[in-house]
RNA sequence: GCUGAAGUGGUGGAAUUGGUAGACACGUUGGACUUAAAAUCCAAUGUCCAUUAGGACGUACGGGUUCAAGUCCCGUCUUCAGUACCA
């Protein structure tokens, strides 16, 4: 009986979803793991093998848990609201949702032929109105919430206004937005709804405030600080601009603090790649230091900076302000007013990404003002420069040569005085000094290391009124508008201008329908096209634009959420994806906790991980949740790299002696391509090559062209060419008939190849990608090979966290260990394993490799897990192994990594049950005991010989058995070993 | 520039605490079977010298510690990732 994988594999694939194998149960006595993969977002090109991997490698530590006797929860689902297929109903007129029911349905036949353990009952789609109802649920409740410092922690609303009412806001210490007036308890009594409402929006945690925003005028929206890659958008690279816009924002901001300890500083701290937890943390951008205010010369204005050197204030020689700072028309000048404009006029023309890149071209002007030193009321001269960024902190800067390298690359540059605060310091030197140096030249603070002269000079500065201790935050608000319609609409209607929450009793508010995609002519977002999309407060329902009256009946809110609104919270629907009355029952939410073990690629630390906390954190001080981070341990696995192949073109120029049939442009001309190792030399230079890949070219011209008289002239013109991946073969040849069927143009491709007539390619790795015909479809090896060797080989390939190259041709070492697994088990006659009683040697091997394989679960090191099994089955072949004893074990074993021929193996043994409910094997040392050790026998370091030795043999034995040997005698060559070391089981070294 | 990770045969990679470097595969070469091919099986395969026996060299490079270094320490180079005038 042949190992027959398609058959088996369709076989337990059908038994697993008509048994629901895989079902969670939500009540049960074991304890729970969950394990999760990062969803996907249903994409039409479907899956190429780099996907799979860290599905694969979560389904082997589920499926292992399951062994372990816990109940798994291990979902899968889709982030199905997005960009691609929006643009795709911009262009075709197909709505998104076809499109995604269509991707998602081609997801899912793809990911069964893998074989996963999911639990497809709980299955979520974020762009279903019943899932979400839920997140427009929790946006109400964002809404309804302030976050409150002195409880640290988020609260309703409902006590905020309690607050104001008995003692007005200045006694409350909330976060909220910057620049609030001050008011009484009569004052907010006396205020009217409005009012109200409008000082209320600057302190819920989520907000309507007018922003500066990243404006993508290509994609026709904003775009969240973490969707901006190196200055252009993330999606598709197109440039982005600062716009003021009105637009709902997360106030994530009042979480930077927690956010920061969480990863951490809590009782059980996160078991994250540290990698990770340093991206978040300089992504949050912690500074603690002081914002101090300077008094402007002669005008009635003032600098505000801040800096995390306050101990240095004695050390400022100027300031400098960002050439976009509003102060700098105010105090510029006459005499330096058409310098200032030039110089401003010049950086306005660099982009923020051109200004980043260049760091080297110090440029700044002075702006003829002076500021006054808060404490020597000395003269500070005031220039700018384009090193100070507008868009962090306040947008200027104290400058302190002697503490900062670029106010001093900037003072030497413009001839600027340079203080030297710093004791013992030689001034080029003190913007790397220690910060233990004593302060000097800075009257009140001499004498003092940085920190305690830091914390005095603040005292100092506040006692003046000119200072305060301040800690900033790079983390900015998240703005939470897009422009977009394939997004989750907000349950927010406007009454005088003013934003309403729809009751929750009335959600979902479902996206309407709309005939166009793209944004309305009057610029409004494509909402703005619907023709129902009002709200009427008496019926609540959502009704004809027709009949808003703006007194029972508004326009509802025409901006939808973003792409991470739906993926902040879908790994609590998980946990009772099936509930329409609340994002999840509390007996699920505190059964399951959170997630043990999360899966997923490290591209998501500023966003989704960053948000997801946050609105974790959120739930929790609201009492929705009782955990307060939502990924206990997390695993980034690497990406899979295309190995491209090429094919060498070249070419002459060629010349035509009269009239004749010959043309470059006709049909008949060919393509010349030449094997690799040919290239290689002519690349090299090598003048044979070349002279006989030229007479190649003329000969087979002058074949074709029979009437004409060619001879090829000019340099040879060489181009590598990609060629589809599936076009070559294990040892790099081409398959010469399937290329020239390939493309049309290639039909008549003439070749020169290696001597034995084979076409040799060029390997290169790249990322997988279309454009390089390098990518690898999971269907069509799951078709060649199977899932189970699929699986095997994506392990197989490397350490998870590892960026590595797929190369199809090494499959056959995988799918080869999977024949010989199963020839141990069975043969032509049908089943082989037999009563007989294992040998030591059969239960050595199996112990062996049940203790690697436990250690390596454990340890996510699939890779050597495989090379194990391989081990183990090279091993049970040659002892002949048929004992059941041995081979049950060793198919329970299998199971997570190949869990189709496992079963099968299982129910071959007559098991009537599936392989997933047996018990991991338990190992035993008892069998890995030896009596005795093959020694490595050294000299000065360098092995030479093995020396088998009885284990319990001691130092002063091995020494006389070695020095009896007369290998060793041989090596010693009548020298007398100056030491010998043994290291009892290890080794034997011999000095001398 | 800064931070982090890494650099091992022709290739992917192993070596968990300093103790036989190159496990396990791919590829290559030779052989068996076959009319032939595929499949399968067997053997060899780090480099160099040597007919063999054996020897020298060898984990990016240069030093060091140690009986013993891919592993620890110092310096240099390279690659990848993240981040970037963060005041």
């Amino acid at each position: 009986m042949q190992y027959n994988f398609n058959e088996i594999e369709a076989k337990w694939q059908k038994y697993w979803a008509e048994n629901q194998t895989f079902k969670a149960s939500n009540s049960t006595d074991k304890p729970k793991y969950y394990v999760l993969d990062m969803f996907p977002y249903p994409s039409g090109a479907g899956l190429h093998v780099g996907h799979p991997l860290g599905y694969i490698a979560s389904d082997i530590y589920a499926r292992y848990k399951r062994h372990q006797g816990f109940n798994v929860l291990h979902p899968q689902g889709y982030d199905s609201f997005g960009l691609p297929a929006e643009q795709y109903a911009i262009q075709t007129g197909q709505h998104p949702a076809v499109t995604t029911e269509t991707n998602v349905t081609r997801y899912r036949e793809q990911l069964d032929k893998i074989g996963f353990s999911f639990d497809w009952a709980r299955e979520v789609r974020t762009s279903n109105a019943d899932y979400y109802k839920h997140t427009q649920w929790i946006f109400i409740q964002l809404y309804n919430s302030w976050y409150n410092n002195d409880s640290k922690k988020a609260e309703d609303i409902a006590t905020l206004i309690a607050l104001f009412e008995t003692s007005g806001n200045t006694t409350v210490n909330a976060v909220c937005d910057e620049d609030i007036q001050s008011f009484t308890a009569e004052a907010w009594n006396a205020f009217s709804d409005k009012e109200q409402q409008q000082i209320l929006l600057q302190y819920r945690l989520t907000f309507l405030a007018e922003t500066e925003v990243n404006w993508c005028p290509a994609l026709g929206t904003v775009l969240a600080n973490d969707e901006i890659v190196n200055g252009v958008s993330e999606r598709g690279g197109h440039e982005v601009v600062r716009k003021k816009m009105t637009q709902w924002s997360m106030r994530i901001s009042a979480y930077a603090e927690r956010l920061l300890n969480g990863i951490d500083y809590n009782q059980d701290s996160l078991d994250w790649t540290d990698s990770i937890k340093e991206i978040q943390r300089n992504w949050i951008g912690k500074s603690v230091g002081a914002s101090v205010t300077f008094n402007v010369n002669d005008h009635d204005a003032t600098i505000e900076v801040f800096t995390t050197r306050p101990d240095t204030i004695f050390g400022v020689s100027f300031m400098t302000l960002a050439p976009e700072h509003e102060l700098v028309s105010q105090i510029v000048t006459n005499e330096q007013k058409d310098a200032v404009n030039a110089y401003i006029e010049s950086t306005s023309k660099r982009s923020e990404r051109e200004r980043m890149a260049d760091v080297k071209t110090i440029s700044g002007v002075f702006t003829g003002a002076y500021a006054e030193h808060p404490f020597t009321k000395e003269s500070i001269p005031v220039w700018i420069g384009d090193y100070v960024l507008a868009s962090y902190g306040t947008g200027a800067v104290m400058a302190v040569p002697c503490g900062d390298q670029r106010d001093y690359d900037f003072a030497k540059h413009f001839d600027i005085a340079i203080p030297n605060i710093l004791e013992g310091v030689d001034i080029s030197e003190a913007a790397n000094a220690d910060k233990s140096v004593k302060i000097a030249n800075s009257d009140f603070l001499n004498g003092l290391n940085a920190k305690k002269a830091g914390k005095l000079a603040i005292y100092k500065l506040e006692e003046l009124g000119q200072g305060i201790g301040k800690t900033q935050y790079r983390l900015r608000d998240a703005v939470f508008s897009r422009q977009r319609y394939w997004g989750e609409p907000f349950p927010v209607y406007y009454k005088d201008g003013m934003p309403q929450m729809i009751d929750a009793a009335h959600l979902p508010i479902k996206l309407p329908e709309v005939e166009k995609y793209l944004p309305t002519e009057t610029g409004e977002p494509p909402l703005g096209n619907a023709t129902d999309w009002a709200w009427c407060t008496t019926t609540n329902e959502v009704v004809s634009n027709d009949k808003i009256n703006n007194e029972t009946v508004f326009s509802l809110e025409l901006n939808t959420m973003p792409g991470w609104a739906g993926s902040s919270w879908y790994m609590f629907r998980y946990m009772d994806s099936q509930n329409e009355g609340e994002f999840a029952n509390k007996e699920m939410l505190d059964y399951w906790g959170n997630v043990d073990l999360y899966i997923g690629g490290s591209e998501h630390a500023t966003g989704h991980l960053l948000y997801s906390r946050f609105w974790t954190k959120f739930l929790h001080d609201r009492g929705f949740l009782s955990v307060d981070e939502p990924f206990k341990k997390m695993i980034n696995q690497g990406m899979i790299l295309g190995t491209s192949a090429f094919v060498y073109e070249f070419s002459w120029m060629t010349q035509s002696n009269g009239e004749g049939d010959f043309g470059m442009n006709s049909d008949k001309m060919p393509s010349f391509f030449i094997t690799k190792s040919k290239y290689d030399k002519i690349v090299k230079g090598d003048v044979e090559e070349i002279e006989k890949t030229k007479s190649f070219y003329e000969k087979t011209l002058n074949e074709i062209f029979p009437n004409s008289e060619i001879s090829a002239c000019e340099e040879i013109q060489l181009a590598p060419k990609h060629v589809d991946v599936a076009l070559v073969n294990a040892s790099d040849e081409l398959d010469i008939d399937g290329f020239k069927n390939w493309r049309a143009y290639y039909a008549n491709a003439k070749f020169i190849t290696e001597d034995d007539g084979t076409l040799k390619v060029g390997r290169e790795v790249e990322k997988m990608s279309k454009s390089k015909y390098n990518v690898v479809n999971p269907d069509e090896i799951c078709e060649r090979y199977g899932a189970d060797t699929l699986r095997l080989y994506e392990m197989f390939l490397g350490p998870l966290e590892q960026a590595k190259p797929w190369n199809t041709a090494g499959i056959t070492g995988v799918h080869n260990f999977l024949k010989k697994l199963w020839k141990l088990y069975v043969d032509d006659n049908g089943l082989k394993v037999t009563d007989a009683e294992p040998t030591k040697e059969n239960l050595k091997t199996l112990h062996k490799t049940i203790k690697k394989v436990s250690e390596d679960i454990e340890n996510f090191s699939f890779n050597t897990s495989v090379s194990t099994f391989m081990i183990c089955v090279n091993e049970l072949t040659a002892q002949k192994c048929s004992a059941k004893e041995i081979l049950e074990p060793l198919a329970v074993l299998m199971a997570p990594y190949a869990p189709h021929i496992a079963e099968e193996l299982w129910a071959q043994l007559g098991s009537t049950n599936s392989v997933s409910e047996a018990a991991f094997p338990i190992f035993d040392e008892k069998h890995l005991v030896e009596s005795s050790k093959n020694y490595p026998v050294s000299f000065n370091g360098k092995m030479r010989f093995m020396l088998e030795l009885p284990l319990d043999m001691g130092k002063d034995d091995i020494e006389k058995t070695v020095m009896a040997d007369e290998r060793t005698q041989k090596q010693l060559d009548g020298r007398t070993p100056k030491k010998v070391i043994i290291v009892p089981g290890k080794i034997i070294n011999l000095v001398g």
